[in-house]
DNA sequence: CGCAACTCAGTTGCGCACAACTAAATAGCC
DNA sequence: GGCTATTTAGTTGTGCGCAACTGAGTTGCG
């Protein structure tokens, strides 16, 4: 693909370049992390938390294990969350009775209800990023190859 | 630059776009943060021990508040963070003597000679990504973009 | 049947991220 | 000079993320 005749790269600028793809990652993610903290913050919701919610809210009631497997995360890290999710009264915990290892989580009233309130959060979000739709899809499709091609190695 | 006679995207799909980039987003920075994991186990450090040394590395001894700066972190993450590494005999505080508030950290020969050993870390993770050059700079683009519209807000 | 291998949720321990706060030193202003 | 405001590190408390482990329940195989 690159002309034959010449590195077009040096080797200084590929290293100078993970370091700043990295901490780019890096520092994006905190970044929506602090936007999302203040959009939420109303909803009394935490980030790795609303994610959860919106699982709930788009797919309904589902084992620990099906959660964990939409938002890449394990027992270790929903396990505590929804344990504060069911103090705050939005999920309740419910052992299977045909398969008595898994827990099935199901939204409460007030949980369905809190729905409404996220309601607006999507768009103060995209609104915050200052990116087009083009820009965002592009964005999106290159962050899922990287995870995805990370998730290989 | 749309098309004046039509809504091109429905409300639906930018939120679900909007939840898309956000988790994505989250997702692959735990990508990176495991493949880093495992490039820096031989090293002893973490990724944001990492991000600290690359900082002493290439611009030599600094204040916290430099390494701050530089990194989007607070005292609230460095103070205990420098402090692993000073136990790891990789660092050394000072208190300066012009301005006593200030602490001075410096790479010890130790954290310096394992300079050498992180050489390989970022050709090994650009390779892990699976972008082309191109890619990687879009990206790159896109993130800073965001990064810089998310703190304004 | 009986037992080993596996699955699922939960716990523990450690490190990071951040808000809120403290303590000490400095800068600025009257 | 003397006072207040600001700056700089550090501490505390909470939550996330992950590795390693536990324990109960299920599956599968001889």
């Amino acid at each position: 693909m690159t002309s034959p005749t010449s590195p077009p790269v040096p080797d200084a600028e590929l290293l100078r370049l993970d370091h700043q793809v990295c901490f780019s990652l890096h520092a994006a993610s905190r970044a929506f992390g602090g936007v999302y903290r203040d959009a939420l913050k109303d909803l009394g919701l935490t980030y790795p938390q609303y994610l959860v919610m919106l699982v709930l809210w788009e797919h309904g009631a589902q084992p620990v294990k099906a959660i964990g497997e939409r938002l890449r995360l394990d027992s270790g890290t929903l396990s505590p969350l929804l344990k504060r999710l069911e103090t705050a009264g939005l999920v309740r915990r419910e052992r299977s009775t045909e398969d008595e290892r898994s827990v099935t989580i199901h939204l409460t009233p007030e949980g369905d209800d809190l729905r409404e309130q996220a309601l607006p959060v999507p768009r103060r979000m995209l609104a915050a990023t200052g990116l087009t739709l083009e820009e965002l899809r592009t964005l999106r499709t290159l962050l899922a190859r990287v995870t995805s091609a990370l998730d290989e190695s």
